[in-house]
DNA sequence: ATACTTACTGACCTTTCAGTCAGTAAGAGA
DNA sequence: TCTCTTACTGACTGAAAGGTCAGTAAGTAT
């Protein structure tokens, strides 16, 4: 008996698609991936690329939106329900979480939206919606809890939670760029978190 | 008499195409730019080009490197010259020459690294070579001259002069991609640098 | 003026690639 | 076991864009 040349997975597909269509635009970017070297790392034919996603930018957004929609929501739950105090939750929690992003999916998705971005502002309005707003809200939170509590003072530092994600954003370009010049990326956070820390402990 | 229809300009023409180039790329990206528009509008045919620049990306390589030679040493020049205070330095020239970066040409050159230079590592080096390296080591012999003169403790920060570039860096990111979620980055950056020398501050 | 060099043009060639579609076979249903 | 539906294939198409080159005319030398 001939072997099957192929199965039919219907519901699979999508997911083995966009999940090759990360790989693909993570090593080479959106304009230079082909269609067809997306299908052969999925292991389909460049047609059936085309009844699942009606266009390359289809899958283009397609890819965006489900690295987005697996890791939201992992920071902002815990900080609600931490029960830490604000500094030991920034020096804990918080900068475990910041340390992992230069070396995840999501520092893909920035260098995709970067590269496309001008050209696709839906999705960056998506993006920011998504992940950027809600992840500077919880910073905010943080630091007015922390202010609440006596544990810090008034400063500017509740207008710029962005002061959080900056090592963050560096560290993530130093890696994709200059790889090959070491730079400790963890110990670049922690130090930041210490001088912000100084700047607004009570 | 017929007036003439091109005016022949040899040692013009690099340049004047390399800048046609750099807005295009700047505008929609190094991939998405046709040959034939950068063309239009160094005001010049699309095989003049190939007698300027081999191919496509030989004329990419050029801009990078255009941009980068008019503008380096502006920095260091001054760190040397000065005759400021580090505080004082970092709050007056080194503050001001920080915020004019994320709307600069440097920016557009990041932008196209980011999204081009995995493909071109030894422009990535070239890059690395003549502007970031030397920009970290102006940063770090400013703080150590500080931590000398006593200006400054000894701290973390000597190893990690990209605290001063984070802020930069994401103010860049962020008008390019969020252009209309206003952020002050002037603010920002000053904010960062306040933060820094209460921390480092003798 | 005339001959000569070469910067420059623009039509053309070639390749690459997103997108199509007629046909095939997996696998469900009877 | 025999249909029938449809997920899937892969050869094909059309267009866009990088790159070429024979010819033209701007400028220079004599």
């Amino acid at each position: 008996m001939p072997e099957p040349r192929y199965q039919r997975r219907k519901q699979a597909r999508p997911q083995e698609i966009t999940d090759a269509a990360f790989a693909a635009f993570a090593e080479n970017g959106y304009a230079a991936t082909r269609v067809e070297e997306v299908a052969k790392r999925a292991g389909v034919s460049k047609g059936l690329m085309y009844l699942y996603f009606k266009t390359k930018e289809e899958l283009f957004k397609a890819v965006i939106r489900s690295v987005v929609m697996r890791r939201v929501d992992a920071l902002i739950e815990v900080v609600e329900d931490t029960e830490l105090c604000s500094e030991d939750f920034m020096r804990g929690p918080m900068a475990d979480f910041m340390k992992q992003v230069p070396g995840s999916p999501v520092a893909v998705v920035i260098r995709l939206l970067i590269s496309e971005g001008p050209r696709h502002p839906e999705l960056v309005d998506y993006y920011y919606e998504n992940v950027v707003s809600r992840g500077l809200a919880a910073i905010t939170q943080l630091i007015d809890r922390g202010v609440k509590r006596g544990e810090f003072r008034k400063t500017d530092v509740s207008d710029f939670p962005q002061l959080f994600l900056a090592p963050v954003m560096l560290g993530m370009i130093w890696k994709l760029l200059f790889a090959k010049r070491s730079l400790n990326t963890d110990k670049l956070i922690d130090t930041q978190i210490d001088m912000i820390l100084a700047y607004i402990k009570a």
